[in-house]
DNA sequence: TGTACATCAGTGAACGCGCGTTCACTGATGTAC
DNA sequence: TGTACATCAGTGAACGCGCGTTCACTGATGTAC
């Protein structure tokens, strides 16, 4: 540490502006070159269709480079689906948030933020539901998945009445099946394809996600209480 | 060719019954044998698992023998899906006719033999909503899932009270649309794996399916009149 | 009833391909002194 | 301020693998006469 960097003109915040002398040796941002590639892959591919070597090629180097940020091809995707999990739990408890004091009204954003993301995102979504794809045990991606996998919780025990300590009612739990259920079923089908003759005859995919979820949200099943 | 076959007392209706003396050149049922054999590895490998080869060497039989059946390997997942839609039109239908008169109870049914249906032939299903792996333009595939897809459709029209020729009302859309994505969703979840954590501290899949499925079905969203 | 022959349903070797990973290596950078 | 050296981030060739499909072939079956 005692280090030298003084007055060495040539490294630091200083970038050269002049454009890149051939392809320098280290270009610094692989990582984040890797990852939006590999988004890229899966957006047009498929899952299935990614491959380690198309990604390192996308990114403008040789297969081998990868393993030194990732160690393997289950350690790249492993860190996209942490991202992934990243940002929805953040769109989830953005949209709870919004929700405010009411707990419908969270559960209605959260719920069109659930398939909002899907829709936006559909190849993280889409990885991030294919467990075999990556390392479950990965530390980092646990966190950032159970904290997403809770939200929803959280606005059902308001829904419920119940404290965050109380233990899930059957109702409860079967509203959050419902719930969940519902988000999860409409974004499959969206993302498969399988909306896609309806929106041609009733103006599109948007049309219908703006007109049927604020409909199936709002009819939610609320069960009745226990006799 | 000019053969001898003449007295021959070995090949014609009388099976011999001893143990086969070897492998006869041609087995019979060599089609039905692939079927088989390709449910059972997307069962263990998943639909991205499969492989002609994987499925010829099961079936105990060269790798370009499926090709003499069904031309190539989309041809042969095709005929797979075809059948699949075969079965989960005929299980619709047949919960559907269980309904009777009722059509909230035809809803009900519909509902329970989707989910019962995906979590029964999990290989099958999940072929099924994969479209890039079978040739979609196949007539008789397209007559078939076509049949399982207006099943749904018939009783959303009769809880609203629409006759077949009417067209679909908002609300009817979004009711199909609603029923269509819990039960999908459900299944999906189920399928990869999402509730196994739900499962073991609530006493199994089943438990849940027989305990949230009414629940949800019950109270599935039914759209208020238009104002 | 027997025979010729077309057709059907298989074989098994070979093709070319893209894959993930390993390996010995090298260029660039950062740090200790 | 300069130099030695460890470490980091790449290269590119090579490996062994399983894949789908093609090919020339052959054994078995069915049919016409």
């Amino acid at each position: 540490m005692p280090a030298k960097k003084s007055v060495s003109p040539r490294k630091p915040p200083k970038r050269k502006a002049a454009t890149p002398v051939a392809r320098p040796y280290h270009h610094g941002d692989l990582r984040e070159k890797l990852i939006a590639a590999t988004e890229a892959l899966i957006l047009e591919r498929g899952v299935d269709g990614f491959s380690l070597r198309e990604v390192a090629r996308r990114a403008g180097v040789s297969p081998a480079a990868p393993a030194h940020h990732f160690g393997d091809t289950k350690g790249l995707l492993s860190d996209v689906a942490r991202l992934g999990f990243k940002d929805f739990g953040d769109a989830l408890l953005e949209a709870d948030r919004r929700g405010g004091n009411d707990p419908a009204k969270r559960l209605d954003e959260q719920g069109i933020a659930y398939v909002t993301f899907a829709l936006k995102n559909p190849a993280r979504f889409a990885l991030m539901f294919r467990h075999d794809k990556y390392d479950a045990t990965n530390e980092a991606l646990h966190v950032v998945a159970d904290r997403a996998f809770n939200a929803l919780e959280g606005a059902i025990r308001a829904v419920q009445g119940l404290a965050p300590t109380d233990e899930m009612t059957e109702d409860a739990y079967g509203l959050l099946l419902a719930t969940w259920s519902i988000v999860h079923g409409f974004a499959h089908l969206a993302l498969g394809g399988e909306l896609d003759d309806a929106a041609r005859t009733r103006g599109g995919k948007d049309a219908i996600l703006k007109s049927f979820l604020p409909l199936a949200l709002k009819h939610r099943p609320i069960p009745s209480p226990r006799k």
